[in-house]
DNA sequence: TAGGCTTACAGGAAAAACCCCCTTTTGCAA
DNA sequence: TTGCAAAAGGGGGTTTTTCCTGTAAGCCTA
């Protein structure tokens, strides 16, 4: 049953067509061959309990209802270590693929690839233990080129107290008049903070605010 | 080349490595073929024009960039309304499928149908004229039903996308671009959302919609 | 005490947001 | 076929936001 002679596959997806195109598409790869699939985290450890041939690479949708992918592959990197996580999604967001990768996976991949690209990634997989796309490769390198950024946002009491009542309804002239300001000092504020934050408008600012926990809602 | 005795199917779909599958799941089909495949309505009928020949049927992606799916239906019903459209699309939303159907598609598959399932459609396709999967006959059902909806702010579908991209740092005209449509269509659902959701301006329409949860940061 | 620095504030102008009212197009049904 | 209602789009206005540059007051320090 189990070919030892090919390297073993299993599929984390919830979209049955793609994941029964993608059994298809693998089986015509010399060299490979998918074991069987689930249709989320939970189903893969039930059939972990009940067949006991595991793969050597899963390729794991991050997008699925009951268990998703970073919960999965976080169970995995604990119990199952050996296998080579490869994430599949079509969300290309710096965040993701950065939490992804924390996770431990070995590559991640975006749905829109092309097919032989996919035949690549997962021969690199065996052979070099990971493997990541152009785009992938990119974002990470971006991602770590303002390290030096990371000298922490400090913000003046003004600044924050500017910073909370920018996130309601009220024009700047509004909260001028509540902190007791000329209108062009808050439009000073709002100039620096724009700079200082690296935003380009309000929203910007209120999406800041909520994400650091300056406000909240 | 064109076998007289299969059906012709072409693909449109962004996602290459969900439309390469899918043509490698289709190959194992006996009695259909996969002419070939395209990214987008765009590219769609740039083959029309060049390769001669046109497929039976068409499994067309909804969401795609550059020419989506409920355009690319359109085109097809008014310039070849011979060919039957299947449209195939992970969202199972009422609106969705109601307004995909109005463009006269022959059926509506959500993408984790099983794969046998697919093969059915298909033949039905050709046999009946039309396929619908359970489910989607199942929401045309409901939404036949009286909806006995209380006064709950309901927004439409493209209220919900508009408030989405509102929540960025991008303009009203950079959403109506995303959007495809004018910025004074933009300018009225603002309007309208101001409204309906009791809000002064744009960081209000931000608030209304983390707090509902319509985004997420 | 002059120079350097920060904070508050202004002028002026362009862009974006906001507001109201009106026309065209489209989907649907009588 | 007509006719209605909703969606899309437009004209033209005011207000607010955004941007750039520049100045005056206060404060620290070499």
């Amino acid at each position: 049953m189990n070919n030892k002679n090919k390297t073993s596959i299993v599929i984390v997806d919830d979209h049955l067509l793609f994941a029964g195109s993608l059994m298809q598409l693998i089986k015509s790869f010399p060299g490979f061959e998918v074991l069987y699939h689930a249709k989320n985290g939970k189903e893969l450890q039930e059939k972990f309990q009940n067949e006991k041939v595991k793969p050597q690479i899963i390729l794991l949708d991050i997008n699925m209802p009951v268990m998703g992918g970073f919960e999965t592959a976080e169970w995995l990197k604990k119990n199952h270590p050996e296998i080579k996580v490869l994430a599949l999604s079509m969300d290309d967001n710096e965040e993701t693929i950065l939490k992804m990768l924390r996770k431990g996976v070995k590559g991640y991949l975006l749905k829109d690839i092309h097919p032989n690209k996919l035949e690549i990634a997962l021969g690199e997989v065996i052979k070099n233990g990971f493997y990541h796309s152009e785009r992938v490769a990119e974002t990470l390198l971006q991602s770590l080129q303002p390290n030096t950024n990371d000298q922490k946002i400090i913000l003046k009491e003004n600044e924050i107290t500017f910073l909370q009542l920018a996130c309601s309804e009220m024009t700047y002239k509004e909260i001028a008049e509540i902190m007791n300001l000329s209108p062009k000092t808050i439009d000073g504020y709002r100039q620096d903070l724009f700079n200082k934050l690296n935003v380009k408008n309000r929203v910007g600012l209120v999406l800041y605010a909520l994400k650091n926990e300056i406000v909240s809602i």
